[in-house]
DNA sequence: AATCATTACTAACGCGCGTTAATAGTTGCG
DNA sequence: CGCAACTATTAACGCGCGTTAGTAATGATT
């Protein structure tokens, strides 16, 4: 149970004074320090085995090293968020570039005010990334007053926080209408999410925008709202078969719900693309592996994380970009899941 | 862009000293404290809406209140690990619970040493859970003569640090065992991982373990090594069809590899469970919704988080348990993926 | 009345570091 | 030789908080 080794220690070793020592690790060159006598402290404190305590430096800097990355879905659902690991894989690999650090923290729904003030006021963070938020989020007007960096992973209407994001809309609208040219005229909608959550909204947009654009009527009877888990696919696609109500498509708005929807619709004795054909959302790495290959808008998550974080460190360096928001592209691939409409099935 | 408030305001403004405000905020009772005055400091506290910095707590206090969440994999590989959010949805849960932080860092192969090192000299956190680490690690040695407190998620063996884990070696046995009582004599296996992760070693002995009871000769031309993906598990099942080697089913030591093994074994032409039986390991949440769902070893991947926490913490305060590994169960979970073999194509 | 214990509070130090203002030492130049 | 202009280094303060040792006031006890 030795003490630690503290700015002095190497100080004392390398015959200088803390400050000396304090200059030379942090590379301060406004006033000049002769270069054995850098290396002489460099030695001591390699030799000490010397790292300068993460508290007392973000005290005395005004600095905590640590970006904070806010999920804000309760735990249960962020088991099964099949986005997180390419989410906090883009995330850690440009902080660690860094040489920062990132703290996770969840925001229970109704508590984020709190959350969010807590964790500026009490400084455990120099910036955060906020994970798909919602549009309630009671927390959003204190971050825009605070001044804090914060960069949104997703997008919240009319705020001025910085984001990163796909076009949602557009990128759904481009799925549908790949079933559309397919001949498909009934089609399904499942929502990724509830529609608190801003992409739920939005990729329900480019739905019936592709409708509307096809001269398709909108028929709400079609639409089932899910809510990321795979469970809620299979609940939503199983209440349209049930509903009696004809499609020959659907477009689920996230691939994990796609997977249900497809066991539901293998239960119902039909068959994927053969009866009814898929086009999902957010090509996770499973969806080519699935049978049939699920035909799905790829949406670059880790890219989306790393842009996040490139972004909050140009905030955090006070270098402000012309633009409030990344919109970044996504691709429809094509694989099994879709099919074109026979012409018997078709309507006049 | 106000000043920010310390607890020297939330003393002036109530009147009393900042020793005063410190006692009643963090309930320090060692010095009775009049109930009227407690109250004026709250109320005093609340009303500048002061929180207490939390470099300044943590170089006071020396507890920087953060627990580390080592990750022990590559960027890349984090982006496909299946576990990850569940994992990480427990460990949130718990310390959340206990108003800690979780700081999530990605350790580099070959550079464990120095980051456990800076981790815990730099004392970022109190404590650390080490995810799936591996046996050829060069940092544990310094872990266990560091006096913070640590959980290993896995097994290292001959290791000194606690940990929690599955028994993988009899879960694997008992995954083997289940394809042997259905008539299986030639039977695959596709590890995990590659065999510096020991749950891959001990996933891999509890087959050997398996064959041995039912004196089943072991025949390395029928294993092969995995690393995560479910590219590899893909891989590495076209590669046993393209071997030639005859066998009637396969134990593929996870899940997200056994999702690639059904397309390796679908694009040959055959058909599971009807040609080759599927045993996986992990019951990730897609697993009961593929086609066929997956036979599998379910781990209760949540729970060894949170467990892992709870470990944690109880070191945290000194309190250290009488055994240093915990063991949790694991059921298997038989679904579709497995059936008996037929008496034709039995072996004599 | 004098002593003691108890209650309610505070002054002041230290945690380990970054940083400014000041100081000693050296060289250049007329 | 004397002054200026650097160069190299340090003393000392502040970051915001926890905490110990100590004080003042009150009541209880001899």
């Amino acid at each position: 149970m030795s003490r630690r080794v503290t700015s002095q220690d190497v100080a004392d070793l390398a015959g200088v004074s803390r400050t000396t020592v304090s200059f030379v690790l942090n590379d301060v060159h406004r006033f000049s320090i002769r270069p054995e006598t850098a290396e002489k402290v460099r030695l001591a404190a390699q030799q000490l085995g010397y790292y300068p305590n993460a508290s007392a430096t973000a005290l005395a800097s005004n600095q905590t090293k640590n970006i904070g990355l806010i999920l804000t879905r309760s735990p249960e659902y962020i088991a099964s968020d099949t986005f997180l690991p390419q989410i906090l894989s883009g995330t850690l690999d440009v902080v660690k570039q860094h040489s920062l650090s990132l703290l996770v923290e969840w925001v229970e729904p109704g508590q984020q005010l709190e959350t969010y003030l807590e964790l500026t006021r009490a400084h455990h963070i120099d910036g955060m990334i906020l994970m798909t938020p919602r549009t309630d989020d009671t927390g959003i007007k204190a971050l825009e007053d605070a001044d804090i960096p914060v960069v949104v992973m997703g997008y919240i209407p009319q705020s001025t926080l910085h984001s990163v994001d796909v076009d949602n809309l557009g990128a759904a609208q481009e799925a549908v209408e790949h079933l559309i040219s397919l001949g498909h005229r009934q089609i399904a909608c499942i929502t990724n999410a509830a529609l608190p959550y801003t992409s739920a909204v939005q990729r329900l947009d480019g739905y019936r925008q592709a409708l509307e654009t096809a001269k398709i009527p909108y028929d709400p009877a079609l639409v089932r709202e899910g809510d990321f888990e795979t469970q809620s696919g299979y609940k939503q696609m199983k209440s349209l078969l049930d509903s009696g109500k004809k499609f020959s498509a659907a477009f689920v708005a996230s691939d994990a719900l796609a997977f249900g929807a497809y066991n539901a619709i293998r239960e119902a004795g039909l068959s994927v693309p053969e009866d009814i054909s898929i086009v999902g959302f957010d090509d996770i790495p499973l969806s080519s592996f699935i049978s049939p290959t699920l035909t799905t808008v790829r949406l670059p998550a880790r890219k989306i994380a790393q842009d996040s974080c490139y972004l909050l460190m140009r905030l955090m360096k006070r270098d402000f970009p012309e633009s409030r928001m990344i919109s970044l592209p996504t691709t429809l691939i094509i694989r099994d899941s879709t099919r074109e409409l026979e012409e018997s099935r078709r309507l006049s």
